[in-house]
RNA sequence: GGAAGGAUGGCUGAGUGGUCGAAAGCGAUCGCCUCGAAAGCGAUUAGGCAGCAAUGCCUCGCAGGUUCGAAUCCUGCUCCUUCCGCCA
């Protein structure tokens, strides 16, 4: 969410970034609203400040055992005009609010405008690897290994649900138990183990809601989500808090499934693992104070790259242009993994900051100290990546790793989490 | 699912329908004291909105209601705690 405040004094730059996300939003309309708002909010604190006054002196009257009646009455009338402008005022300011929660954050000035074409290669690292074979797709190797049952998935949930079996399952808890290990002993995070489940509050602060609702499992009775990402539930920790300035920056690094509808994607990807409407992911999630957000972007971003690299998968650093921006993001790159059984680049971590778009949303602050007399409390910029994404660091591992005899060596980082074991056969 | 109790500032916790945005304590910050620290003493210490400012207004879980006036009374809701039931 942007500060009402901000939109007006930076009319033309909001509407540069309406524009630049090839978005429609009549932000006029947004800062009549606000006006509305101001009008109504000066008249009515004028008969407040003047029933308050009333109040006292009808006080002190009775406390002098007085008559007070005549000034009852008189403030009676004012009682009315108070009630209708407060009923007033409330229909203007969730109309305001209704309106400021659709309005996406603000993309940094760096990241290129335009359509996702426009999309920068800041980075790539590994080759991309020779083979003296035709190399076969996830889909073709999982069938044949017996590791995944993606018929079997479709017929106990739907399709695009997958079942881990074998040495799959435990690839995929090798994976988890790697990228956690990873995060919390080298890169300082904490590890968190939150509810999949979450409440609209916490789906407004960080943005899911309003605008992605039909892209969200919900349930019937509840009014509660399935997570489609750690973010929700681990960024909400601190809503509605105040945080002490010295216990930041925070790091936090969580495993979750993932809840996906995907409405609306049919026919794209839907081979395989891809696109599937439940995945596994370590997310990593960063409380920061607002000057050091993009120094702790960067950091995030290689944070998430070493899981890549560690695996030994061929990847490229992607930064999204401003239409290919998510909408509580202000800048995001993508990493992309080489999967060559299908021969495509994928995305297997969005990293972004989302400045103070996020922390409005959640009303998550930290106290600032100025001097010895003076401290403030203001938002704090909150930061998220997937440090990654698994199913498709699956898809990227067998089809990377697959050899001629139709068995798939087993990525060094990972041999620990299988006793030794080399290879799935 | 049933019963009872509760929700007040960074935390604990008092609160009479009318000088209550709110006692007290803890914590924190600053100062005094000290070679330095602890202890002690003193001061400061909720958030938000409008305004250049002075200042004004709002907020005691949330939403309504009664009243000239609500943290306080009434209704509904949410959440928490305890007990019972069910349960991995």
């Amino acid at each position: 969410m942007l500060d009402i405040k901000f939109i007006r004094d930076n009319l033309d730059l909001v509407k540069d970034a309406i524009r630049d996300r090839n978005l429609k939003l009549d932000i006029d309309a947004v800062v009549a609203c606000d006006d509305q708002r101001r009008k109504i909010l000066v008249e009515l604190e004028g008969l407040r400040a003047q029933k308050n006054k009333a109040n006292d002196e009808i006080s002190a009257l009775l406390k002098e055992k007085k008559d007070a009646k005549p000034k009852i009455n008189s403030m009676k009338e004012i009682a009315v005009r108070i009630d209708a402008l407060e009923k007033g005022l409330q229909e203007t300011e969730d109309n305001l609010q209704k309106f400021v929660l659709t309005i996406p954050n603000i993309p940094h000035a760096s990241i290129p405008r335009g359509d996702p074409s426009k999309k920068k290669t800041v980075r790539s690292w590994g080759n991309i690897r020779q083979f003296d074979f035709k190399p076969q797709t996830h889909v073709e190797i999982v069938q044949r290994l017996d590791i995944i049952d993606l018929p079997r998935a479709a017929k106990i949930t739907g399709s695009n649900f997958i079942l881990y079996k074998g040495l799959g399952a435990r690839l995929e808890r090798a994976l988890i138990n790697f990228m956690l290990d990873l995060h919390t002993q080298k890169h300082g995070y904490t590890e968190i183990f939150p509810p999949f489940l979450v409440n609209r509050a916490s789906m407004t602060g960080t943005g899911q809601l309003p605008k992605l609702e039909d892209d969200m499992y919900r349930l019937k009775d509840d009014d509660l989500f399935l997570i489609p990402t750690a973010e929700v539930p681990v960024t909400n920790i601190f809503r509605d808090e105040v945080l002490d300035e010295k216990d930041l920056p925070i790091y936090y690094t969580a495993y979750t499934a993932c809840f996906r509808r995907e409405a609306g994607s049919y026919g794209k990807d839907t081979k395989g693992l891809t696109r599937v409407h439940q995945f596994d992911k370590v997310e990593l999630v960063k409380f920061v104070k607002p000057e050091t957000s993009y120094d702790e972007l960067e950091k995030l971003v290689g944070n998430a790259e070493e899981v890549l690299q560690l695996l030994g998968l061929p990847y490229r650093v992607v930064m999204l242009s401003t239409e290919d921006l998510s909408f509580s993001a202000s800048k995001c790159y993508d990493l992309e993994a080489y999967a060559p059984g299908i021969d495509n680049w994928l995305e297997v971590s969005s990293c972004s900051n989302f400045e103070s778009f996020q922390a409005r949303r959640a009303n998550i602050r930290f106290r600032r100290r100025i001097d010895e007399k003076k401290q403030v409390t203001e938002y704090i910029h909150t930061l998220n990546g997937s440090g990654v994404a698994l199913a498709r660091t699956v898809i990227a591992i067998l089809e990377n790793y697959q050899q001629k005899d139709g068995s798939v060596l087993i990525p060094e980082a990972l041999r620990r989490y299988f006793d030794g074991q080399d290879r799935i056969a």
